[in-house]
DNA sequence: AGCACGCCGACT
DNA sequence: GTCGGCGTGCTC
C-alpha cells in the first residue's frame, strides 16, 4: 500500500511514501503524516493527498510513513480539490498550498540546531557572521535562522565551524501546540480540613478528572487547587483536548419580518442548488438580513454555513450581530486568533461541532463538512485576495468551492465589483436587488464640491466649513475622509526638483508629525526629517495630505471641536483601539478624521456628515480599477452619514464631472457601471480579459538585460495563451531594495488563462533559477 | 525550502 | 594545496 503525500516545499509534485502493516488502518486521504524526507531523514509533516495499491517509483527508493498521528483527516476530499485548483489557477503547487491554508500548530518537523562552543578568530566573513549572531542570541538557534539572517553559503560556513570544533549542532523536533487544558486528579484519599479543599475532594471522586478552568467555577481558588498539589494528594496535568463544545438550540432571538424584496431574495437562495447569486442593494438596505437568514434556514436543514468578510469588517460589532441569529456556536476564523485557536476551530469545523463559520479569506479552506451556503459579504474588497503565494483570490475560490460542495454562494455588496456587476448581467451570477432601503432614513444627501473652483481655507472648502460648524452645533458628529495616514508627502525642493525618497523603495516618504519622522508607507523604513534639499540647501516645500495634517488644520478652524483621529496608527494597539472607537460611539469626539478603518465596520450613531476630502486623487493611477476605487469610496464612506437619523455628505473632488463621483452623487450606479464596464471592453480589461501580472524582483538593475533577452524567448511560447507587452520597470520602480520589472499578460478566455499559467509556471522554473519572480493571476494591486 | 556537492579564484 | 563564495540539482 502506498501513499501519495504533499509537503510544505516550493515544489509542485507530490512524494510516495510506503505505508506500514500498523498504518494501513489508519490510512484516509486528506490526513497528516509524519514521514522522513531529505538525505538526513529529517522528520516532517505531510497531508495524504492520494492512496494506491501500485505506484511507478523505484521501490529501493520509497521510503516508510513514520507515523499517521491523528484519528481524523485535517482536509476534506472537497478541500483537497479546492486545493488542487488554487494551484492550478494561481501558479502554487499542491503541498505549498495546503500548508499555507493548514495551522502551523498542526506541523511536527525536524531541524537543525546550531550552538556555540568557544569563540575565536577566525579568516571567512560568513563564518564570522554566525560567530557574531550565535553570541548574541546565546542558546540554540535554528540553522534556518541563520541561513535566513546571514548572507553568504552559511551551510559551508556551519561545515567548518562544526569541523574547528567552535560550533555544535544537534537535531531536534519542533512539537506542535495542539490545544490542551489542566486537568486535575485524585492521587490518595486523605482528609482534609479547608471546607474548599473538602468540596475539590468530593468533586474528584465523583469525577476522575476535572478541568482547572471547571474548578474554578465552583469557587475554589487556584491556591487550593495548588496547596493540595503540594500536599500530593491530586495531581495537575496537562491533557490534549479538542475543544469545548457548547451546544446550543437555535432560537429565534431576531424576529424580523422581512419585505418582499428580502423576502424574495430569502427564497432564490435558501432554494438554491449550486449557483452563484449577486445580493446588491444600497446601504440599509437589509443584505445582512436577507443571507443571515438564509443561513440560519440551512443551519435548520442540518447544513453548515461559511460566512467570509473582508479583513476589516470583522469586528466585535459584527459577531455580536451574528451570534444574535445563532447564539454562541459560531466560530471564527481569523489572522489575530493564536495558534491553538487557530487549530482548535480547524478542528471544530473536521469535527462538525460547529455550524456557522466567519472568517476572513484564511477560512476559505476551513474542513467544513456538509457545507450548505457559502456567504462572501463586500464581495468587492480587495483585502481577499492573497498578498502572498499562494496569491488566491478568497472570492473566486469561494465560487469554485461551491461548485465542488455543490452548494449555493451569496456575493454581497453595496457596490459590486464591475467584473461581478457584469456576471450579473450575462446570467454567470444571478442579481438578487434590494431596491428599497429598510428604515424611513433617507440616503444622504450628497453634495459634491469642486476643489479647483471653490474657496478653500487649507483642504476645507469653504461649503465644508459651513457644514461642519453646524452639524457640530446641533451636538452631532462629522467624519472627515482622507485615504492616507501621515502628516504630508515629505517635500520637494523647488529649485532642482530633488524629493525625498525612501532609499529602498522609488516612493516619496510621508512626514509623520506625531512622531517626527518621515516613513516610508511601502516599507515601513522610518527617516530623520530634512526640510533643506541636501543638494541645493534650498528650502523643501511640501505638499499632500494626511490624517495629522487635517487634524491640524481643523484644530485650528474649529476650536470648539473635540477632533479624533482614527487611522491604522491611532488603533495599532487593540486595546486602546477598542476605547477608542467606544468613545466615539459615545460621542466624547464630534470631529473623526479617518482612513479605511473609519469607513469601514463600525456605526456611529450620532454621525450625520461625512465628507470625502480628496475624493478623486488616485484617478489618475495607472491602474485600469482607480475609477472604480474612487466610486466606491465616495458610495462607501458617504454611506456611514446617517444610519440613525438623515444625514448628508459632502464630496470634494477635482474634477465633479469624472462618471465616478457623478454617479455616485446621482446615485445612478447602474449608469456608473454601464460606462465603466463600455470602458473596460475597450481597452480589454476583466471582465473582457483575464491578466496575469508578471513581476521580476531584481537585487541589481544591471541585471535587467540578461532577464529581458531570456523573456523574451519566453515570450514567443506563452503567445498562443497570453498577449505579452515588452518588460518594462513597474510604476513603483523599486521596494524594499529591489528593481522591479513587469509585464501584463493578457488571455482572451479563462481556458487560455489556465493553460497559458501552467506553461508559464514551468518555463519561468527552468528559466529563471536564482531570480525572484511572481506571477499574479488576476492582480489586484498593479502598481 | 533545505541541504549537499562541485567548480573556481584567492590566499596561506 | 585548501578555503570559502556561488551556482546547480535533488528530495519519494
Ligand atoms: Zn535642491
Ligand atoms: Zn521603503
Amino acid at each position: 500500500m502506498y501513499a501519495e503525500v504533499a509537503l510544505n516545499i516550493p515544489i509542485d509534485k507530490t512524494f510516495v511514501y510506503r505505508v506500514p502493516e500498523n498504518l494501513v488502518e489508519k490510512l484516509e486521504k486528506g490526513k497528516r503524516v509524519i514521514v522522513p524526507f531529505g538525505r538526513k531523514d529529517f522528520l516532517k509533516t505531510g497531508i495524504i493527498t492520494d492512496i494506491k495499491e501500485k505506484t511507478e517509483v523505484n521501490p529501493s527508493f520509497i521510503k516508510e510513513i513514520f507515523d499517521i498521528p491523528d484519528s481524523f483527516p485535517l482536509f476534506t476530499e472537497n478541500t483537497l480539490k479546492l486545493a488542487e485548483e488554487i494551484a492550478k489557477r494561481y501558479a502554487s503547487g499542491i503541498g505549498e498550498t495546503l500548508f499555507f491554508f493548514l495551522p502551523s500548530g498542526f506541523i511536527i518537523d525536524e531541524s537543525t540546531y546550531i550552538y556555540l562552543i568557544k569563540d575565536e578568530k577566525v579568516k571567512g566573513k560568513t563564518e564570522r557572521d554566525i560567530l557574531n549572531f550565535l553570541k548574541e542570541k546565546k542558546g540554540k538557534v535554528k540553522l534556518v535562522t541563520l541561513n535566513r539572517r546571514i548572507k553568504g553559503s552559511v551551510y559551508q560556513a556551519v561545515k567548518n565551524l562544526i569541523r574547528k570544533g567552535l560550533i555544535g549542532k544537534e537535531e531536534a523536533i519542533t512539537y506542535p501546540s495542539l490545544p490542551s487544558k489542566k486537568f486535575v486528579s485524585l492521587l490518595k484519599e486523605e482528609t482534609v480540613r479547608g471546607a474548599k479543599e473538602k468540596l475539590l475532594i468530593e468533586l474528584l471522586k465523583e469525577k476522575k478528572e476535572i478541568s482547572v478552568d471547571e474548578i474554578k467555577k465552583s469557587g475554589i481558588k487556584s491556591h487550593t487547587i495548588k496547596r493540595l498539589q503540594e500536599k500530593g494528594i491530586i495531581e495537575i496535568f496537562e491533557k490534549e483536548i479538542l475543544l469545548d463544545i457548547k451546544k446550543q438550540e437555535l432560537e429565534d432571538k431576531r424576529k424580523i419580518t422581512l419585505t418582499s424584496d428580502q423576502k424574495k431574495a430569502f427564497e432564490k437562495i435558501t432554494n438554491g442548488k449550486n449557483e452563484t447569486f449577486l445580493l446588491y442593494g444600497v446601504t440599509g438596505s437589509g443584505k445582512m438580513e436577507v443571507y443571515l437568514n438564509a443561513a440560519r434556514e440551512i443551519v435548520n436543514r442540518g447544513k453548515s454555513v461559511l460566512i467570509l468578510v473582508p479583513e476589516l469588517l470583522l469586528t466585535p460589532e459584527l459577531r455580536a450581530r451574528v451570534e444574535s441569529y445563532f447564539g454562541e456556536n459560531i466560530a471564527v476564523f481569523h489572522s489575530k486568533l493564536s495558534k491553538k485557536e487557530l487549530t482548535s476551530q480547524w478542528i471544530k469545523a473536521i469535527k462538525g461541532t460547529t455550524k456557522v463559520f466567519i472568517g476572513t479569506r484564511m477560512a476559505l479552506m476551513l474542513p467544513i463538512k456538509d457545507l450548505g451556503l457559502i456567504v462572501v459579504d463586500e464581495e468587492q474588497d480587495v483585502s481577499y485576495k492573497e498578498q502572498q503565494k499562494p496569491l488566491y483570490h478568497a472570492r473566486d475560490m469561494a465560487i469554485k468551492r461551491g461548485k465542488i460542495e455543490n452548494c449555493p454562494v451569496v456575493l454581497v455588496s453595496a457596490t459590486p465589483s464591475v467584473e461581478s456587476y457584469y456576471k450579473g448581467i450575462t446570467g454567470e451570477y444571478i442579481p438578487l436587488e434590494l431596491k428599497k432601503r429598510i428604515s424611513e432614513i433617507p440616503l444622504p444627501y450628497i453634495k459634491v464640491v469642486n476643489l479647483s473652483e471653490e474657496k478653500k481655507v487649507g483642504i476645507f472648502s469653504q461649503p465644508l466649513i459651513t457644514a461642519i460648524k453646524n452639524t457640530i452645533k446641533k451636538g452631532e458628529q462629522v467624519l472627515l475622509f482622507i485615504n492616507r495616514r501621515g502628516f504630508f508627502s515629505s517635500g520637494f525642493c523647488p529649485e532642482c526638483g530633488f524629493v525625498a525618497e525612501c532609499n529602498d523603495c522609488a516612493v516619496p516618504l510621508v512626514y509623520h508629525k506625531s512622531v517626527k519622522k518621515l516613513i516610508c508607507h511601502i516599507c515601513g523604513k522610518t527617516y530623520k526629517p530634512v526640510y533643506r534639499c541636501p543638494k541645493c540647501k534650498t528650502k523643501l516645500e511640501f505638499k499632500g495630505y494626511g490624517t495629522e495634517r487635517v487634524e491640524e488644520e481643523a484644530k485650528v478652524l474649529f476650536p470648539e471641536g473635540k477632533i479624533i483621529r482614527l487611522d491604522q496608527d491611532s488603533v495599532k494597539d487593540p486595546i486602546r483601539g477598542a476605547k477608542l472607537i467606544s468613545d466615539i460611539k459615545k460621542g466624547k469626539y464630534n470631529i473623526i478624521i479617518g482612513t479605511q478603518i473609519a469607513s469601514k465596520g463600525h456605526n456611529f450613531p450620532k454621525l450625520t456628515l461625512v465628507a470625502v476630502l480628496l475624493a478623486d486623487v488616485g484617478y489618475l493611477l495607472p491602474d485600469f480599477r482607480s475609477s472604480e476605487r474612487v466610486f466606491q469610496t465616495i458610495v462607501h464612506t458617504t454611506g456611514r452619514a446617517g444610519r440613525f437619523k438623515p444625514g448628508a455628505a459632502i464630496v470634494q473632488a477635482f474634477e465633479p464631472e469624472n462618471p465616478a463621483v457623478k454617479y455616485a452623487r446621482e446615485y445612478r450606479f447602474e449608469l456608473f457601471y454601464k460606462e465603466e464596464i463600455e470602458a473596460r471592453k475597450i481597452f480589454n480589461y476583466p471582465p473582457f480579459s483575464f491578466p496575469v501580472l508578471l513581476e521580476f524582483q531584481l537585487e541589481r538593475s544591471s541585471k535587467f538585460k540578461t532577464v529581458e533577452s531570456k523573456f523574451n524567448v519566453l515570450k514567443e511560447k506563452l503567445s498562443p495563451y497570453f498577449n505579452v507587452p515588452p518588460l518594462t520597470p513597474a510604476p513603483i520602480p523599486k521596494i524594499a531594495g529591489r528593481y522591479r520589472f513587469t509585464s501584463f499578460l493578457r488571455a482572451s478566455s479563462e481556458e487560455n488563462l489556465i493553460k497559458g499559467v501552467n506553461l508559464l509556471k514551468n518555463e519561468m522554473q527552468l528559466l529563471f533559477k536564482g531570480i525572484r519572480y511572481k506571477i499574479d493571476v488576476e492582480p489586484v494591486y498593479l502598481l
